[in-house]
DNA sequence: ATGGTTGCTTAGCAA
């Protein structure tokens, strides 16, 4: 069982690099993060085409969310749905193969002192709540996206550039170990627990892809059931070189058989 | 060093 999470930025920009990710690594499983489009023109014929189901939860040029699967998903669910309204499109689930997965576009938050880092915070302690709610961390769940938090220095080449933003801030650092503290662990750390260098994020400025200021920001995480199975993590460095890439590399996950 | 780059939408926002 392979799960991928990977933010396209843009999936009808990387329409191409996607159908060429899925032919090159054939994930059970691929969950994107900003689509920027609307459902109703996300290429849907072109994913069919591929071999893969789509759920999507689109908005038009910011954010949206999606899971490619090569089974069926069932009880698909979009949005944080817990009464409040949120205009952004930015978390779907469904289960398939008996998992629970999340396809989740954390905000970014801009900076700390400012009205869209609260957002983030808040946005963070609800799907805290609607973890705890809606799942139990006794099932096999996998809570994959970006979740624009460096967990620790380790994840971050150039810790003095990244101190002090809303990548590394501490409150955001919180959230996610408030996340985490439902019962997730990072399938990356579980298996590679001290080893620096991991980088899922270079921004396209300042060649910052060339010098390797990267952070880890996408993640997997996993419950115990499919921590268990967990057999391989990388990042598909790689297709963060060449023409026209996203500036996140995917991240890719095998468990073993239930 | 408040710059620099990319995508969506068409000048400005978000990242």
């Amino acid at each position: 069982m392979k799960i991928i999470t990977w933010n396209v930025n843009s999936v009808r920009a990387r329409q191409d690099r996607l159908l060429a990710l899925l032919a090159r690594h054939a994930p059970d499983v691929i969950c994107l993060q900003e689509l920027k489009v609307e459902a109703s023109l996300f290429p849907w014929l072109e994913i069919r085409s591929a071999g893969y189901h789509a759920v999507v939860h689109g908005q038009k040029s910011y954010n949206g969310v999606a899971i490619l699967s090569r089974q069926e998903p069932a009880d698909v669910r979009v949005g944080l749905d817990d009464g409040v309204d949120d205009p952004q499109a930015r978390l779907i689930s469904a289960r398939i193969e008996g998992i629970r997965v999340f396809s989740a576009y954390v905000p970014n938050g801009a900076e700390p002192e400012s009205p869209k880092f609260d957002y983030k915070k808040s946005w963070m302690a609800r799907l805290a709540a609607k973890l705890r709610a809606e799942h139990s961390a006794a099932e096999p769940l996998a809570l994959c996206g970006d979740f624009n938090v460096a967990p620790t220095d380790l994840d971050v080449r150039n810790v003095d550039r990244w101190a002090g933003t809303v990548i590394c801030h501490p409150a955001a650092r919180g959230a996610l170990e408030e996340i985490r503290a439902f019962g997730l662990e990072d399938s990356l750390r579980r298996l590679n627990p001290t080893e620096g260098n991991l980088y899922s994020y270079w921004d396209y400025q300042q060649l910052a892809f060339p010098k390797n200021d990267g952070i880890r920001i996408d993640h997997i995480d996993v419950t115990a059931p499919l921590a268990a199975r967990l057999r391989d993590v990388r990042i598909d460095r790689d297709e963060r070189k060449g023409k026209q890439p996203s500036d996140h590399a995917p991240v890719i996950a095998t468990f073993d058989a239930a």
